[in-house]
DNA sequence: CGTATGGTTGAGGTAATTCAACCTGTGTGG
DNA sequence: CCACACAGGTTGAATTACCTCAACCATACG
């Protein structure tokens, strides 16, 4: 299907934007816009990469699953994000949508041959990953020092944000886009352990939980609290 | 200090290495050599950011100290690593010599006029940047799922591999760069913890301590076994 | 309706933390 | 040269946060 920049609902955040009217046009050519439903597998881990996007809307996740089966998702993808390993032969990771979501591809070739035409592109996936860098170093950060109680906080403060259209305060009332399992994956907790802090968090007044996926955050400054 | 790329023990692996003979010396006339002692710190959190660097010898963190004033590694840096972030106004992160480093230092906007004009530095860096961004998903993965004595396992096999200069098979027998406390920051243990672990190791005879750093791998498969 | 999937809650176990004592090497000043 | 302080390290005992195992509930779906 082809590309719309014009009506792109990310086309001032993703990595295109740095280019200029003429050259977005060329690229735009290159790609091709797909959608995916819940669950669909954009890129798997071991498949060989001859494609990358950028994602224009819904929400992704990057996982592995070890030895043992288990999954672990290492990373969410929200509109903007760019995914594909340029420099990897194969994926390290698996890629699966967790809403439904669209994608803008491109053939990995022809978008290593924009980069070296466009250094304005490579300038912004340069940039894209920094900020990767930075977001999964806070991850790390979070990960270790950190209580159950806090991670299950701040995750639910960065899915309230995410959410919400203005950059600055988070919805007040949303629905989660992950299940209780992926929280405790992304999080490196039990769906147990997630379950009892939110919870924890319904009984103090922080959050109520307007349906199974429906939060409503009644405290948002103790929220941001305690996960921040 | 003037700058020696015909004698740089990492000329073949950090991101200049993609520059053809005449780009690099125009861009080593821009940097400066300089020596790190341990401790030293090469970039502090919320410094103005007006230069970045290429580990050519040594060893670096980048920390970050939380509002209690604990102090987390999210990362450490080896020779041919790129520190030095391109897109902030401010410096995130700390940046602290471990052991004694030298790097190669250059102004932030030369390095980006650079980047601009040598389309293969760009691709170089982004390679770069891929790769630390693979480790630190890495490390999340690490981070949750294993247990402290895995954890341990795993920081003293890479320790070892990055001590060897053989990129197959690790040292057998090297000194600890980092002190238990540095560890455990690194791995989101407590010193006693890491302590007790090694212990462990040592116990079942995978592990010698030859001195309070001094580590002598006596069975390296099965510690690369516990470490994953 | 019955089955599956996701979610909550409880009881009990355990690995890692916390708190605390003690050890070891190194450097400093009397 | 010894005394002492100090930083890094080890070890032990008690605590706790999280996990495991297990039962039960709710919603969706063929």
């Amino acid at each position: 299907m082809k590309l719309h920049c014009d009506t792109c609902p990310v086309r001032e955040r993703a990595a295109c934007a740095a280019l200029s009217e003429d050259e977005r046009t060329e690229l735009a050519r290159l790609g091709a816009h797909r959608t995916f439903a819940r669950g669909d597998t954009v890129f798997a881990a071991g498949d060989d990469l001859d494609a990358c996007a950028t994602l224009t809307e819904g929400l992704l996740k990057i996982s592995h699953v070890d030895e043992d089966g288990n999954e672990r998702i290492l990373s969410l993808i929200h509109p903007a994000g760019f995914v594909g390993e340029m420099f990897a032969p194969v994926a390290h990771h698996d890629v699966v949508a967790l809403t439904s979501s669209k994608l803008c591809l491109f053939p990995r070739s022809d978008y290593e041959a924009a980069i070296d035409r466009f250094p304005a592109l490579a300038r912004a996936l340069l940039r894209r990953s920094a900020e990767d860098l930075y977001d999964a170093r806070a991850q790390i950060a979070l990960d270790s020092k950190r209580s159950a109680g806090a991670k299950v906080a701040n995750l639910l403060a960065a899915l309230s944000r995410a959410a919400s259209h203005s950059p600055c305060h988070g919805a007040e009332h949303f629905d989660l886009p992950l299940t209780r399992g992926e929280m405790a994956s992304l999080l490196g907790l039990t769906i147990e352990t997630v379950s009892r802090q939110i919870t924890k968090l319904e009984q103090d007044g922080i959050v109520e939980r307007t349906s199974t996926r429906g939060i409503l955050v009644a405290d948002a400054a103790r929220l941001e609290a305690l996960g921040g």
